[in-house]
DNA sequence: TGTAATTAATAAGCTTGCTTATCATAAGCT
DNA sequence: AGCTTATGATAAGCAAGCTTATTAATTACA
């Protein structure tokens, strides 16, 4: 029984369990403020740039512009965010946090980072820093097998 | 602009970037036969152990039951899993693969390891081991504050 | 200039995750 | 034995992801 698995598929099966185990905690986290981790992140992006379009948010974020569009919608009935139109293009709209934002965001930071400090106990900062850069490589790796399958579809 | 993150919170931000592409990418691949990556991680864990009661599978994947239920439904409708009762609890089902199984997992066994090959390509078998160390810890990390949290939860 | 192609946003409808509630059966306790 | 509690499965309904299709506006180019 239990079959041993090759260490790489090892690794797949690791890094999405820890990943689904971030996101399950952020999530627990997240609620206790009537947010949910999406909301969060968009929050976050927004702060670091405002007056995206949607577009180019759902882009940065990776999600289906549609997905974003939903996600807008609740954050505008939260009073969170608000959508402005584009004065350059009557299509669009630009997205900015409203003044009640702030408050929110202070807490989610401060919750961001005890969530790590919990996860990372217990690993130095030379550890961490290695572990930062071989994800980041498996990241660019990743990535570029992405692209390369995206020019295939294009052809067909 | 472009406000710096701790450390720690970069590599949050890090492993769910890396792990959602994984995500994407495994995707991709399984659709290509006709199956999700829900459905895919079902069969591995019957093929590793068969006849397991659904709450057993369904916790062993750290899914909630009603997600696993409606999972097995679909497997169920593709003939790949078959759920069967219980001798000994007329309430549970147990639950096998098919003879049609077989041949698909020996497939999504050979995309799995190509996928994961392309992934840590650059990567030599030392820091694979490291990282995978790294990830164990904050794996065990995250369990146990979840642990201590749903004791907290228990309480109240 | 006017038509074709592209782009921003949304809609519809699917999957897969969740929580909460319900039903039937089992198990435990007095 | 009988009552209560726990457990296996499912249902209903929500969130958030997707694909595909639609509409309106913009851009490109013949």
């Amino acid at each position: 029984m239990a079959k041993t698995l090759s260490p790489s598929r090892e690794f797949g099966f690791l890094l999405s369990d820890v990943a689904r185990n971030l996101r399950k905690t952020v999530d627990h986290e997240a609620k206790a403020l009537g947010m949910t981790r999406a909301q969060w992140s968009v929050l976050v992006r927004l702060q670091r740039q405002e007056g995206l379009q949607q577009a180019e948010l759902a882009s940065s974020l990776d999600l289906a512009p549609i997905t974003l569009a939903r996600l807008i919608d609740h954050l505008e009935e939260m009073r969170l965010v608000e959508r402005r139109p584009d004065p350059d293009d009557r299509r669009a709209y630009r997205l900015y946090l409203t003044a009640s934002a702030g408050p929110v965001l202070t807490k989610l930071s401060k919750i961001g980072e005890r969530i790590m400090q919990g996860a990372l106990k217990g690993l130095d900062d030379d550890h961490l820093g290695t572990l930062i850069a071989h994800l980041s490589h498996i990241h660019s790796n990743l990535k570029s097998y992405q692209k390369s399958r995206d020019q295939a579809e294009q052809k067909s």
